[in-house]
DNA sequence: CCGTGATGCTAATGCGCATGAGCAGGCCGG
DNA sequence: CCGGCCTGCTCATGCGCATTAGCATCACGG
């Protein structure tokens, strides 16, 4: 289907050009601002030249100013889920109100990448008709990734940026220090006297789980050899923590460090259940913030969501800018996590006398 | 830039063309299946052609694509408001997930203006640098729009589809039935006994608070004269509803419509204080649905606002099909609402012993 | 009056693809 | 044995834009 069947509204270059009584390549120099030696336009002519673009409304092709090599100011934004529904929409919105603020600081627009046929829940990034390089650059949003798109997409030489850590080399990405606030919280829980230590973490390998961990673990032999022991409990993503709760109460933990919300939600019921008190025998840290409010306030890490969509873009922006040349430790961003002080977590049990 | 300095990876038709020993135009034939009289390809030249294009990893560059074929399919959204901030997720969220949804059936990647500056909270739909023209057409969505935008808007020849009734002639919309469900809910108090009715609207000439109004007005007529009497009460927007509770009073109603949820549950409140019982001694229907959950269960209307975003985007596709062509009717969708039953209509305290 | 450099622009090209026109060769009917 | 038709492709072109090379004009110094 040619265009030339359909109405033309889009005005283009070559129809300013000849309003204006210049050359189409003229216009593009004043569209683009361009202002070489090679290439000068006295302010007579381009003055003229944009009050025709003015009024004629002009706005380029960006299809043709792709294939020609140009910038459009836009940029993708690519969800691994459908980013509206309300299952996905707390995770997304946060994330993407930093991205929309920061759009509009800088002058950008966003193009989501909707078409992307979603099979097993998750969207497609390279399916055939992807239009990635419709976009200047891409920001990629999700829990997790996958590890072949993302190198494809390095290779592709279409900028982008992921949010959260990615190992996977040259993946420029803004992340929550993840790793940080854990030990910041493993470091309160020792000092308030807590030695027993035991941490139920996801069956996954994604970077932010194993972080979580790293923290856990370095934080603890950093606080030399004074625990007493520490559990770390693999959670089967299936099943309602049974075993796991059990090997927590065996292990003789005093806190309990549990990754996601939703599990330290079934935790706290298993608590109350078993006719354990929390916090006062037996401390809850969770390691990261639930999708809405939970009916006990959770000491935990809360992600800074709407900066890292910030940050993501602008990292983004930085990258698309030619005038600019990051390092490669500039093109990985680690953002600080806020801590909920929450009310799960306090002094050992045995310990309160002492104290 | 140029793309030239980036690292060249993509392969395009004319090298699967060399490899194969053909032309480009036959691998384009072969990539878009086009088997016409007038260009045929045997099987075996297809099937050769196809194995270097899988071997190759092709992949169809979207903007030399687009730039040949006509349009991006892309469609612009304009939210007159930030969309994802808290303040208005729950508004847009529903219609964008709508939106997304449709767009993910028919193709369509979703452009959001995210470049338009905001000024008094509000985005500017024509700001000088405006890049409406880089998508096919456009979706509105925003409680209230600028009449001079939506005229503009449709003499510029960009087909756009807005989301809410709008008297303004020539555009096209998508709305929700507010008459119809008001006058369900009236037919729905009349039939418990209601006859004295009050209404409290909004101070506003948005065509959604004239359709309450009217299918209050409207219904009540027609089911005769036996009506009581009815106090029609337009609520200052600044107050805390006080003085239109005192004159809902003095009419002696037994049944009130607030247009907005928000008033609703101020209603809620100053008949808590008054000793007021909702709904044995007055009920209360919500002629809307509010962001968050509510203490009590209004009875109230629901907007299908998922579905209203995506019948926005289906109208705005048949718009912009050079194939189909649409009478005037058709480019004004109305959508039926949906009747939360809740718990504040029940039949008027003097009636109750009566039936 | 000529050479030289600066000024103000335009012509030409290509990005990767879709598509209509058309060409070469084979086949068949007459 | 030739004309016409069908088959199987290719050629050429343009989509709208960015970019580079370079042309024409003019000012000015010598």
């Amino acid at each position: 289907m040619r265009r030339q069947d359909a109405p033309r509204v889009r005005i283009t270059q070559r129809q300013v050009a000849e309003l204006a009584g210049v050359s189409q390549s003229t216009v593009s120099l004043v569209v683009n601002g361009k202002a070489d030696a090679r290439s000068r336009i006295p302010r007579a002519t381009r003055e003229r030249v944009l009050r025709v673009l003015r009024e004629a409304e002009y706005v380029a092709d960006p299809a043709a100013r792709r294939l020609a090599g140009g910038m459009n100011r836009l940029v993708g934004v690519f969800t691994y889920e459908p980013a509206f529904p309300a299952a996905s929409r707390d995770f997304y919105a946060a994330l993407l109100t930093g991205i929309e603020h920061q759009a509009e600081q800088l002058g950008y627009d966003l193009l989501m990448f909707t078409s992307a046929p979603v099979t097993h829940g998750r969207r497609q990034l390279f399916h055939p008709a992807n239009r990635l390089r419709l976009a200047d650059g891409c920001l990629l949003l999700g829990l997790e990734m996958d590890d072949a798109d993302l190198e494809r997409l390095a290779t592709s030489g279409l900028p982008f940026v992921a949010v959260g850590r990615r190992e996977t080399p040259g993946v420029p990405y803004v992340a929550a220090d993840y790793a940080g606030a854990t030990a910041e919280l493993v470091g309160q829980a020792w000092d308030l006297g807590h030695r027993r230590f035991a941490m139920i973490h996801r069956d996954s390998s994604g970077e932010s789980v194993q972080d979580r961990l790293r923290g856990l673990i370095d934080e603890l032999s950093r606080r030399d050899r004074g625990a007493l022991g520490t559990a770390v409990i693999e959670a089967a993503s299936t099943t309602g923590l049974e075993k796991e709760w059990r090997r927590v109460r065996r292990a003789g933990a005093s806190v309990v460090f549990v990754e996601s919300p939703e599990h330290a939600l079934v935790v706290l019921d298993l608590a109350r259940r078993d006719g354990v008190c929390v916090p006062d025998e037996l401390s809850l840290v969770t390691l990261g913030d639930p999708a809405r409010a939970t009916p006990v306030e959770l000491t935990r890490i809360v992600p800074p969501r709407t900066r890292l969509g910030a940050e993501a873009l602008s990292l983004l922006g930085q990258i698309l800018d030619p005038q600019v040349h990051l390092s490669t430790d500039e093109l990985r961003v680690t953002l600080p996590c806020a801590i909920a002080p929450g009310a799960t977590l306090a002094g050992p049990a045995d310990e309160r006398p002492a104290t």
